[in-house]
DNA sequence: TGGTAATATCGATATATGTCAATGCAACGC
DNA sequence: GCGTTGCATTGACATATATCGATATTACCA
């Protein structure tokens, strides 16, 4: 007897989800989550100076990673004199849930 | 004039980021993404045959994202006969979205 | 104008990651 | 047992990424 087929064909999810997983990699690193998580609980803007203090990274890699995260649109910067102030940009927490339920959609209980 | 600091010192988080980087690490590519949005959608369980046919990739690295998933307890499998089927771990969700939470705390209007 | 301080950019390097061919392994049918 | 099929693992390779020293840029102050 020939094997039957594992079972019906499963639709496989055809949306293309590049950028999803561009924005899931600016995520994927501690210092830039300890970067967000900062200006996500800052009262105001935080200045760049105040990374290059407190992170175990050299000045040059703060700046590489928050050159990542304002790429990604998820912090806005403003320079003010020789200082940089960073904020958290409005929409980085929708954008984020957005792309994780269109993943993963949450189930809604009828 | 001697300069003045930029501005009161902001606290910088102090969690430990580590892990949460690693799930997003795991999230942080387009056909892993394919994959959990098609396991999400699925009625019941999805063989890996369907993601070895349907993803323009060959079975060893269909199988290599598969165990990345495994491996982040972001998906569960079960081999019956010759066929491995995968199913979405019921927590899934949650999980992602706690860390969201945990990295960007939703705003609750007073 | 010249010096200093804060941040950004460049270049180099080590490590991590995605991909695949080759191989191994488990389960099935004969 | 034997061949076949589906999936996992291994090893190799090319690319991407995090990191840092050196340098450039910008703004301030004397």
């Amino acid at each position: 007897m020939s094997m039957q087929r594992c079972c019906p064909p499963a639709r496989v999810d055809q949306a293309e989800r590049t950028a999803d997983a561009s924005l899931f990699k600016v995520l994927a690193d501690p210092h830039r989550l300890t970067m967000l998580a900062t200006l996500a609980r800052a009262e105001d803007e935080v200045c760049v100076c105040d990374f290059t203090d407190a992170l175990p990274l050299e000045q040059p890699t703060v700046s590489h990673h928050l050159k990542i995260l304002r790429d990604a649109r998820l912090v806005t910067c403003e320079r003010r004199g020789t200082w940089v102030y960073y904020r958290i940009a409005p929409d980085a927490r929708d954008r984020i849930g957005a792309i994780l339920q269109s993943v993963i959609p949450e189930k809604v209980l009828v």
